[in-house]
DNA sequence: GCCGTTTTCGGCCCGACTGTTTTCAGTCG
């Protein structure tokens, strides 16, 4: 029986709102609420985890009860007391509490008084009247319950960091212009965390007129509807069903409440119950020292900026990418964080397309964006012609752009690579012949097509796309699309292993559409050793600027320079593709001085 | 239910906002 880490938190998950709704002790529901957290972040299968006879109980938040109840769901499928559970409470209470503003108290008073299981039913009860006079709720209650209802269907949950992103910079810059009297202004929360999705956009500033900007922003014409709109906190709905946070704090204390709205919730969890051992309270205004048996009150420390916050608790600043809650606090008591890589880190891209296939712009163009860029190397990767529908290159063609390509090299201050983004064939095989392949420095090898093969063939697929000695970089590994196309079918430990055997490459592809290896498969790829790229997957070049979403990827999974190959030199880099595989994977394994084993005890 | 550089028992993050209330519960992040 297999079953996936999203499957075993959300049973934890769903576990913890059914004991909130009975009414059961609060410190329980958060464990299981925190386990259920920390597995949804793992970065390696819980299933294999238990096969292979780890101790559960090492993983921070799980004890010798809910690692039963994992060991329970891996042999059964299901927790025989969470099933009771269900049973014990009114049919459809789960279902409930997806409302926003509908918690576990008000699920089970309109389960019980109103006999209701389902969305449609609560929509009914606010037709006519039921629910308004059920006790403690209201007329505003109810309508601010419908409007979340109606809200569920037309905001497609998430957001892709690639829209919120430049959504959020675009709203801060017009903020910034409105109101003169903003010192501080910067996304925080999941936006800061790189999360590959985003829930809300949350703002936090420091302003002389914190009034003055909520105002700002009320009055935006994005603005589509004012949610809070109270003394410290203003939310709003943009233009494309997306919510906005703002708050405001002072210059002096502006590191405390970045701190805080940057969270993970869980990260902040851990922090401060690490604080409280050592006599201090965080909030968002700052550090109190408790009330040490004197008598006297604590005294209120405020801190301007982050780095102070984190070392008056004795702790090396802690990155947002690495604020998961997970393992990073124990990392950093430690004094083993990583060295993580940066965007100034990358010394080329191996992943690039123009107007020879279903690029935007001349080779040229591409060739002066990486310059632009300070790279020391670049490779050219049309796609092969498989791909009809994206203008791929015939062999013919392919060898007229070699051709172009070796004749530019002259005079060009950068590396040249000739390249190809070869289709692999639903059987694994490539897309162009051997002698063909042969010829060029760099292949990226990428599924484009019967993306629903089953994960025995899909693996096999890739594994034998890997093993061809030509094949440099497996391309967009899972093929997914955010929020459009879910990722294939494989079998990721059996892939990375064959990718550190064959010395083949794996692209973090930092187009924030697919940001693919995602943040977990990474964090594991770099456990095992797999050397990694960061490819923009440019099909014009204003997209190069790209690299951040994928420079993030890269940072959330603990990478630091020496696991990302496109950080060597030219001459390292080169040496690298040269070398026969699978004896390059040496060429790797030198440039790794240290192989630091990141979060994982 | 989890956890321990004061503890194997007795703690467990903290505040804002809203709506229904006359001092607070529920929800959210």
């Amino acid at each position: 029986m297999t079953v996936s880490n999203q499957e075993i938190s959300q049973l934890f998950e769903n576990l913890g709102v059914l004991l909130e709704i009975k009414g059961d002790s609060i410190f329980k529901i958060r464990a299981y609420q925190r386990a259920a957290r920390t597995i949804n972040d793992l970065s390696f299968p819980l299933s294999t985890a238990v096969d292979e006879g780890m101790d559960l109980k090492q993983i921070p938040g799980i004890g010798k009860a809910i690692s039963d109840k994992i060991r329970e769901m891996h042999t059964t499928g299901r927790v025989s007391a969470y099933d009771k559970l269900l049973e014990e409470l009114p049919q459809g209470v789960l279902s409930l509490v997806d409302i926003p503003g509908i918690g576990p108290k008000t699920a089970l008073l309109i389960g019980k008084e109103l006999g209701i299981s389902t969305i449609e039913g609560v929509e009914q009860s606010i037709g006519d009247g039921r629910l308004a006079a059920l006790p403690g709720m209201g007329q505003k209650a109810a309508a601010g319950i419908l409007r979340h209802i109606q809200a569920i269907s037309t905001k497609d949950q998430r957001t892709p960091i690639g829209r919120a992103l430049p959504l959020a910079e675009e709203i801060a810059s017009a903020l910034r212009e409105k109101c003169p009297g903003i010192v501080e202004l910067f996304p925080a929360g999941s936006l800061r965390r790189w999360e590959e999705t985003i829930g809300d956009i949350d703002l936090v500033g420091a302003a002389s007129c914190p009034e003055e900007a909520a105002q700002a922003l009320v009055s935006l014409p994005v603005v589509k509807e004012v949610l809070v709109h109270g003394g410290k906190k203003t939310s709003v709905v943009v233009e494309p069903g997306i919510q906005v946070d703002l708050r405001f704090g002072e210059t002096a204390s502006f590191g405390a409440m970045l701190q805080y709205f940057t969270g993970s919730q869980q990260h902040n969890i851990r922090l401060r119950d690490y604080a409280n051992r050592m006599g201090l309270s965080l909030n968002e205004y700052g550090i109190t020292s408790r009330d040490t048996g004197t008598g006297g009150t604590g005294v209120l420390e405020e801190f301007p900026t982050e780095e102070a916050f984190y070392a008056r608790l004795g702790l090396p600043y802690i990155t947002p990418e690495l604020r998961t809650g997970v393992w990073e606090l124990d990392a950093a008591l430690e004094d083993r964080l990583p060295n993580l890589v940066q965007s100034s880190d990358l010394k080329g891209d191996l992943h690039l397309h123009s107007e020879w296939s279903d690029g935007n712009d001349p080779i040229e163009k591409m060739v002066e964006a990486a310059i632009a860029q300070g790279y020391d190397y670049m490779a050219l990767t049309d796609h092969s012609a498989g791909l009809g529908i994206a203008n791929g290159l015939s062999p013919e063609r392919l060898e007229k752009q070699i051709a172009v390509l070796r004749s530019m090299q002259a005079g060009c201050p950068i590396a040249i690579l000739c390249g190809s983004e070869v289709d692999i064939r639903s059987d694994g095989s490539l897309d162009y012949s051997n002698e063909m392949l042969a010829q060029l420095d760099v292949v990226v090898a990428s599924v484009h097509s019967a993306m629903g093969q089953d994960s025995a063939t899909m693996t096999q697929r890739i594994i034998k796309a890997m093993g061809h000695p030509s094949v440099t970089i497996i391309g967009h590994l899972s093929t997914r699309l955010l929020g459009q196309r879910p990722p294939t079918d494989f079998d990721l430990e059996a892939v990375l292993h064959a990718a550190r055997e064959t010395g083949t490459a794996l692209e973090i592809n930092a187009s924030p559409e697919r940001l693919d290896l995602k943040d977990t498969h990474a964090y594991r790829a770099r456990e095992l050793g797999v050397p990694l790229v960061i490819n923009t997957d440019s099909h014009d070049h204003t997209h190069l600027d790209k690299k951040r979403y994928g420079v993030a990827v890269a940072r959330r999974a603990w990478c630091q320079p020496q696991d990302i190959l496109n950080t060597f030199t030219r001459e390292q880099f080169l040496e690298f593709i040269r070398t026969p595989k699978p004896d390059r994977i040496k060429v790797f394994d030198a440039a790794h001085t240290s192989l630091p084993s990141g979060g994982r005890p």
